[in-house]
Order: structure tokens, then sequence, then C-alpha cells
RNA sequence: GGAGAGGUACCGAAGCGGCCAACCGGGGCAGACUGUAAAUCUGCUGGCUUAUGCCUACGGAGGUUCGAAUCCUCCCCUCUCCA
């Protein structure tokens, strides 16, 4: 390739890695970075990390899976780093208070699944899959210590997190100290060229071009993404915090929850989620911002392309159960069907039928169900609790989405 | 090592011998409204064979008392100041 057509091929290729960061770190180290790596044919190295914390994958963590999904469009190679090892740390980033340490029987069964999750963004079968215990089980002490003569107290309490925890005399535990050393030195295990991450991450990250340095290799570029907002529309998207979309809800239920979010909500999911596609509908989001526009016909098609985004073909038959379902109040035609003996009485208590479901948590619950008017029963409302059922078939609704078919006999 | 403050339900936070299954706020669930929007308003929010009943619960273990989240003892944990 010649000199001018590989600094076209920079800069394209730097159009794609700048779309939908907040920040880029040390572009201009990694123009020559890429420059070499398209005269050299070979693929630069793109890590992006995450711990095991919690089994499921969610939306937020899809910003830069896709992200990193485009660097594997670019030929470049995508390193899907598991925290094994970081996961039974505790990342303390953003963190309010000590994280739990995971045991590692739990760890290896959600490393196991993420894997499973990004292959949804991914082409997993042609990215390389690390964990960092490879490298970190069996580090020295000696070596450990080293690694840490590699920052300063000082540096770590400038963080927000822990500066904010330590002014607000919440504890900070050594060990989380050491979290962003470790996380610095999987880049240079992995030799790394460029990392990707939320914002909450730019400490760490940026931490791994200083270690690199001190071990002699060219620091990586960072590229920063923004954070998704839980669907509370305040916090952001943790699985603690129960405001997430997974990967792995069904897809009605991804549906449903992306139609329940506010306008203002939705425009920001637009923008951050639609990694470079979905440029069709720029139009009309711009009209949405300035006021105008259909907010509800933009809201089904946004849920409707991320349904389709992780479960493909599916996005149409999610639409349409939300609009028989949610919108005209019909009953879905899926609806599991939990068979009941009435025994000796000939009959069966409401509440009993209730638990029988799984539907409800506790007997407790499904009293007060009822007694709220929650609860209805081929269609009509019920009110008392005690009442009891003879044999027959029978439709429960609970709420707005919680269905069951009863046959009593 | 010394001195002080503190550990309450999913989270925050009151209570400081009986009226406490525990005020209040957040979250969650349900109802009204609606675009299942959002916002707002209302109710509920430990479990149990629904019972003015029982069980479990206020860091842990004992104790005092007719009766303890509330008092005492020991222990564990956190924060602050001093060394």
């Amino acid at each position: 390739m010649t000199s001018k057509s590989t600094s076209a091929e920079v800069e394209r290729q730097l159009d794609v890695i700048r779309d939908g960061a907040v920040d880029c770190y040390g572009e201009e180290e990694l123009r020559t970075t890429l420059a070499e790596a398209i005269e050299a044919s070979l693929p630069l190295r793109v890590k992006l990390g995450m711990d095991p914390s919690a089994p499921d994958l969610h939306l937020g963590h899809t910003v830069v899976l896709q992200k990193l999904r485009r660097f594997q469009d670019l030929g470049h190679t995508p390193i899907f780093l598991i925290g094994d090892f970081t996961a039974r740390i505790g990342d303390p980033s953003g963190k309010k208070k000590t994280r739990p340490a995971l045991d590692p029987a739990e760890v290896a069964e959600n490393a196991q699944t993420y894997v499973e999750q990004a292959g949804r963004v991914l082409d997993i079968e042609r990215a390389e899959i690390r964990f960092n215990s490879e490298w970190m089980d069996r580090m020295s002490p000696s070596d450990f210590v080293r690694l840490c003569s590699h920052g300063t107290v000082a540096r770590l309490l400038e963080r927000d997190d822990f500066s904010k925890r330590y002014g607000a005399g919440e504890p900070i535990a050594v060990h989380e100290f050491l979290y962003p050393f470790v996380q610095a030195y999987d880049s240079v295990a992995l030799e790394s060229n460029i990392e990707l991450g939320g914002t909450d991450q730019t400490f760490n990250l940026l931490m791994a071009r200083e270690v690199q340095r001190d071990y002699g290799q060219r620091p990586q570029a960072v590229i920063t993404h923004p954070l998704l907002v839980g669907l509370d529309g305040s916090e952001k998207m943790s699985k603690s915090l129960g405001n997430t979309i997974g990967i792995t809800d069904a897809p009605e239920d991804v549906y449903g929850k992306l139609m329940s979010i506010s306008d203002a909500l939705m425009l920001d999911y637009f923008d951050v989620l639609k990694a470079g596609e979905w440029g069709d509908l720029a139009p009309e989001r711009e009209r949405l911002g300035a006021g105008a526009g259909d907010p509800l016909a933009f809201k089904r098609e946004l849920a409707r392309r991320v349904v389709d985004r992780f479960n493909p073909g599916e996005g149409e038959r999610a639409a349409e159960h939300f609009r028989r379902v949610i919108t005209r109040k019909q009953v879905p035609d899926d609806i599991p069907e939990t068979a009941i003996d009435v025994g000796e009485t000939g009959d069966c208590g409401l509440i009993d039928i209730l638990e029988a479901t799984g539907l409800v948590a506790s007997r407790s619950e499904a009293r007060r169900l009822v007694t709220q008017k929650a609860v209805q029963l081929d269609g009509e409302r019920v009110a008392d609790p005690l009442q009891r059922l003879g044999p027959g078939a029978y439709l429960l609704k609970i709420g707005k989405r919680r269905f069951a078919r009863i046959r009593l006999g």
C-alpha cells in the first residue's frame, strides 16, 4: 500500500474508532500504530475487559462490545478479556462502597455465560478470549509488589470515587487500591494496542498506559465510551441497581422495557446504542430533539431494532406481542398452563392457585395482589382472597403482564 | 495501643424498655391517568393453614426484665482523632 492510501485508510479507521466515543487518549500515537499495522498488514490488538461479577451482560455492556465488533470488522484482533481474577477483587470504580469479592465457582459460572452472551455481538470464533487469572495467579508476590511500585497513593486518592469515599469517611479496603494495577498489567500481558471501556474506567485504562511504558511497551490508545443510563433514567445501568435490559432477556421483555422508558431517555439510548448503524433514523431523531416528530413511532422502531440486534428476526414478533397484550389488552397465545388437583374438597382456594402458578413470591403477596384488585379471573377482577374455585379451566391475569392458564381437576 | 462515634428491613435513615413487623424517603409491586410512556395521584411493600393469632427480624453471642431494636457483659466490623 502506498503511503498516501495508507494515510487515507488511517483516517477512515480513525473515523470509525472515534465514532460514539467520549475520549480518545493517545490518538497521535495511535495514528502511527495504525499506519504501521496497515503497511505491514498486521492487525492491532484491541482489548476489552469485563469482570464476571454478575451472571448476565446487559445493554450497557453492549456499547463497548459493539465497538469491539467494529474493530473486528476493520480487521483487527478483538481480545475479550474476562477478569476472573479481578472479579475476585472487586472493581471500586464508580462505587460508593466495597464490592463483595466473589467466590471462584460463581466467577467461573459467570465467565462461561459471558462468552456466550458476547457472542451475540462479536464473532467469537475469530476473537481472542482470555482470562486474567492466566497470568495473575502465577504472579509472585515480589513481582506483584514491584508492579504496585508504578503508582502512588496520592494518585490513587485523586480518583473521584476514592476521594469521595475517603472524604465521606467511608471505608476503602487496601485491595481496592490494587485493582487498577492488575487491570493495567493485563494490558502488558496482552500487549494491547488499544483498550476500550466506559468513561468510569478512564483512570484504570490510563494507568495501563503508564505501566505499559514502564514495562517497555508502547502505551495503548484508550477509547472511552458513554455509560448507558439505566431504565430509571438516572443511575447508570447496573445489575445491582435492577435497572437493566439483559442481553438474554426475552425479546418481549426487551421490547416492553424499552417502550416504557421516557422520551428523553429514548433519545439518549438511540445516541449511545446506534453504533454506526441506524443512520436512516437520524433525521427523525433531530426532529424529536427539537420537540417535533412522533415519539411513540420512534420508540417502537428503536425497541424493534434493539431486539433484532441481539435476537435476529425477533423484533417484529416482539412488537406484535406488545401490540396485542399491552396496547389492545388481549391475551397472549403462549401462556404456561398449570394443572392442579382439587383433591377431596372438590375445589381450590384462589391463593393456592396463585401460589401454584409460581407468578407470586409468596402467599402473602398473592393476598395483597387480590386485595388490591390486581388479579383477574377470566377477565373479571376478583377481590376476595378466600374465594374458591371448582373444577374447570381458567385464565388468570395478574397486573398487566403476568398470565397463567389454570386447569382444575 | 488510647479516646470518641457508629453498625436497624432492598438502599438511605428514624426509633433508644411496652403503643415496633419497626416513622420517613428512595426503590419495587399494584390501581387511576397514559403512548404499558414519562410526570402525577393513591394503596401495598417479612413469612405462615386470615388469624384482634403464631413464627422470624434491628452486627454476633449471652444476660437483666412480666416485657428489649431500645438496659448490661463479651465478641466482630466501620469511621474519626491521638500514639
